[in-house]
RNA sequence: GGUUCUGUGGCCGAGUGGUUAGGCAGAGCUCUGCAAAAGCUCGUACAGCGGUUCGAAUCCGCUCGGAACCUCCA
């Protein structure tokens, strides 16, 4: 049974094999620090620390790359070319390279959170400001760029003579050529589907570099290429990135490459779908995103709640990456408690003993249990389908409760099945899906004081003051704290 | 306009042509001092119209709706 992904370069299901047997390296597009990570953003990035932490699951050693963009982009084709870092500095009267900072922490400060993984190396536009000007240098000696007035763009249409420029995205280039917009800027170029490798930066431009055309500073897309070529090398297994990113970013980062390297980037083009809002895309343009910080506190119109970074997460599990997203507050809730449910049952799980004398007294239950638990590896070779394993493990939910309370008697299933569950559950809930236990702060003085609490409860409640009993359950609830009678007379507590 | 994708029960979402997706919400029952939790049972959905097929949510065509990209965008 081997990995399948989906590759967006072929549309086809490949099998995954490495270019360096047990080797993989994979370079995924990272964010631009100009402002505050929300919601959409979240999915990348927790597809892609799934897609690394099943890899390593796998026994794969995986360098991942994953760039941080701080030198801002000029607005393609057209428009005044604007640096989005630059323009943001001189309102909010920051240093350029504060304001990066600010939201490079404040990035990592969320991803912690969603309990993202850290890549192996996270390079900086800005620290490789050489490693970029020697990229487009070359393509210039190459032939496939010339320069204008200080800026340098990529001939789009020779390159296209001899390669296959729009594969990925599915573009057809005479029909690119043919764009009808009227575009500023058009007339340093000579067709209109080149793309800038340099841009000359005019002089109210804060971030700006000196280099052989003059000062100013890196194209939108050669910073990708000249990071992932120098940690990755000319050949690599997976380029991943959202769907919104393959034209034209990706599309100019494989001509960029493939003309320096002489070979395509990525083996490898892996794309997440979008979160949606009401059917339409989350973005900062249509004012509809709302921010990591938002949702972990509620504080926005679109929430009747704050949501935890464990229930982003689960959320976004329960969809395949492929597919978009629609977000609302309501779906949200449904996935906070979904995720409670199983977590219970999880933890619920790794108290069974499983020592009974091992033949499975209900065969066919056993078999049913083994079956939906040996699916977990199939569903994620699969092109990572999340979904699914959270699908089957929602079915096995049941048969740990009814193990527990009775329902079902211990020994229906046998014990190397039970282990089996216990092993499985905890690989792909914590290690695979990064899922973890919140509010995990239950400090031992909370533990000694609701101890007292059930204590004095339960006294109450054997002399049928039910008054007393009740009023410390009730006050307890008020709290967010949930006492549960179990059927064994013992009680449990959890926060709500 | 071009390219691509998509339309599943109240909501979110899996779905490889024939067998239960799953979660949330809702209803009933069991358990319980009462709750909560849990367990059991239930809705019987696939935009519409044709076609292929013994059989289609799943393949094909058309119609209608939605989206993404074509501009910064995860």
């Amino acid at each position: 049974m081997s990995l399948k992904v989906y590759n967006s370069y072929t549309r086809t299901k490949e099998i995954f094999e490495p270019l360096t047997p047990g080797h993989v390296g994979m370079y995924v597009c990272g964010p631009t620090v100009s402002g505050e990570s929300h919601l959409g953003h979240a999915r990348p990035f927790i597809t892609f620390d799934i897609i690394y932490r099943y890899l390593l699951h796998l026994g794969y050693k995986v360098r991942y790359v994953r760039n941080i963009t701080d030198a801002g982009h000029f607005e393609e084709e057209g428009r005044d070319a604007e640096d989005k870092i630059s323009k943001k500095a001189v309102l909010e009267r920051l240093e350029p390279m504060e304001l990066v900072q600010k939201y490079t922490n404040l990035f990592h400060w969320a991803m912690k959170q969603l309990n993202n993984h850290e890549p192996s190396i996270e390079p900086t536009a800005t620290g490789h400001i050489v490693e970029q000007l020697n990229m487009i240098q070359t393509i210039i000696d190459a032939g496939y760029a010339y320069e204008t007035n200080g800026s340098v763009y990529f001939d789009v249409k020779k390159y296209a003579a001899s390669h296959d420029y729009g594969k990925l995205s599915g573009r057809v280039l005479d029909d690119l050529l043919e764009t009808t917009r009227e575009l500023d800027g058009q007339e340093e170029k000579r067709d209109r589907a080149d793309f800038a490798l340099w841009k000359a930066a005019p002089p109210e431009h804060i971030m700006r570099w000196r280099s052989p055309w003059g000062e100013g500073f890196p194209g939108w897309h050669i910073e990708c290429s000249a990071m992932a070529t120098k940690y990755l090398g000319a050949q690599f297994d997976i380029h991943g990135g959202g769907m919104d990113l393959m034209f034209p970013h990706h599309e100019s980062e494989i001509a960029q490459s493939t003309i320096c390297n002489h070979h395509t980037p990525a083996k490898y083009w892996l794309h997440n779908n979008m979160i949606t809002v009401g059917g339409k895309k989350m973005g900062k343009s249509y004012n509809n995103h709302i921010k990591l910080t938002e949702m972990f506190s509620g504080n926005h119109h679109l929430l009747t709640q704050p949501f935890s970074p464990m229930t982003i997460r689960f959320f976004i599990l329960q969809t395949h990456y492929r597919s978009t997203l629609d977000f609302s507050s309501e779906a949200l809730a449904g996935a906070e408690k979904g995720l409670k449910r199983l977590w219970e049952a999880y933890t619920l799980l790794q108290q069974l003993p499983a020592e009974h004398s091992g033949e499975a007294a209900d065969p066919a239950l056993d078999e049913r249990c083994k079956s939906l638990i040996l699916a977990f590896d199939e569903f994620m070779n699969d092109d990572f389908s999340t979904a699914k394993v959270l699908a089957n493990m929602f079915e096995l939910v049941p048969v740990v409760n009814s193990l527990k309370d009775g329902h079902i008697k211990r020994d229906a299933v046998a014990a190397d099945t039970i282990r089996l569950m216990q092993q499985k559950f905890r690989i792909y809930l914590e290690d695979i899906f990064g899922l973890v236990q919140e509010q995990a702060a239950d400090n031992s003085k909370l533990a000694g004081v609701m101890q007292l609490l059930i204590d004095i409860r339960g006294e109450a409640k054997s002399k049928k003051d039910f008054v007393t009993s009740d009023k410390i359950r009730n006050q307890l609830t008020g709290l967010g704290i949930l006492l549960k009678d179990e059927k064994d007379g013992s009680v449990n507590w959890t926060l709500a």
